[in-house]
DNA sequence: GCATATATGTCAACAACACTGACATATTCG
DNA sequence: CGAATATGTCAGTGTTGTTGACATATATGC
């Protein structure tokens, strides 16, 4: 585990360092998002139907709820694509056991699939720049990174998947 | 200047590993992003406004072709965008000199406000993440950031601004 | 147990931003 | 001069987000 505590350098920012940072992640962003893109519009599907398959594949058994909290978008924006996982045979929906009011989503064998498809060019991209920089870069990147998400989710994010299992606590907006 | 050659280290990466890194890039792009449009919301302009102001102040003098290569977006899409902030008297166009075909666009004095407006958040933002994570988790970050950019791009995001006048290469795709 | 709150879903209308395809104009280049 | 290039425009379409209103089932508090 990491020291993660910050630093408090003095740490002399020109505007070309921060426009730097700006650049960076709408560059890097554009990439990582673009071959998905491609193949998602293939089947007829969008990025908001990645972003659902993926973060149900990451949480099995996430409420809708919990759901929108990731994504910040309304119930309305997410039911329609989550509408369209399900009729299509990519998520399941099973009633909740201690509130039957919820809907635990998880994945089926075809969404795994498509998961795992989309998300293969992703993976295979961020492996490729972990080895080409090291890993004290690595290092680095995810503190730089965990210091750009606002404050409130930097834990979950940061958690292990294992040691996260159905998101038990629920972070309210 | 950090040396920059590829690590090529015997880095072990495991699945959770990767799944970090996409969901810092979800998250953290998430949140950079968030501010900026609720400030665009209230004048009536999207993210893609942004993204034109951006980079025309970044690049002044900057032609509708090289702006397109950056956005990675058609004419079309690009067209309605910079109409607007063209009609609104945000950035302006000039016939280009040497080849009078080209439109120079340029941020108007309005136009430069705006841009300082809404990037003000985003500085913020990437100066106290930079703060807290210390200068060699930044030079890391940096590294990583170029790595997952298409490489095609990386020299001309690593490029200083100064050193960069008015997009000399322009590189086809 | 009843009233209220919560979790979810749905219908309808709308806006932003991307796309394709077709066509037009001005200018440059060989 | 003819072809290629830089740019612009018109028209139609799709995805993804929004707001607002309303419905149902279930949980929770008094």
């Amino acid at each position: 585990m990491p020291d993660l505590r910050p630093g408090l350098q003095h740490l002399y920012l020109r505007d070309e360092d921060l426009r730097l940072g700006i650049e960076l992640l709408f560059y890097a962003y554009r990439d990582f998002t673009a071959e998905p893109d491609r193949m998602l519009e293939e089947i007829g599907f969008g990025r908001a139907h990645h972003r659902a398959i993926y973060f149900v594949g990451r949480y099995p058994g996430i409420n809708v709820g919990e759901l929108l909290a990731i994504l910040r978008i309304t119930k309305q924006s997410l039911s329609r694509v989550l509408g369209e996982l399900v009729r299509k045979g990519y998520i399941l929906q099973r009633q909740g056991t201690s509130d039957r009011r919820q809907r635990r989503l998880e994945l089926t064998e075809q969404g795994a699939a498509l998961e795992r498809k989309l998300s293969e060019n992703q993976r295979r991209r961020i492996a490729a720049a972990y080895r080409a920089a090291g890993p004290a870069a690595v290092e680095g990147f995810r503190r730089v990174m965990l210091g750009l998400i606002d404050e409130r989710d930097r834990r979950k994010v940061a958690a292990e998947p294992a040691k996260t299992p159905p998101l038990a606590a629920k972070q309210r907006a």
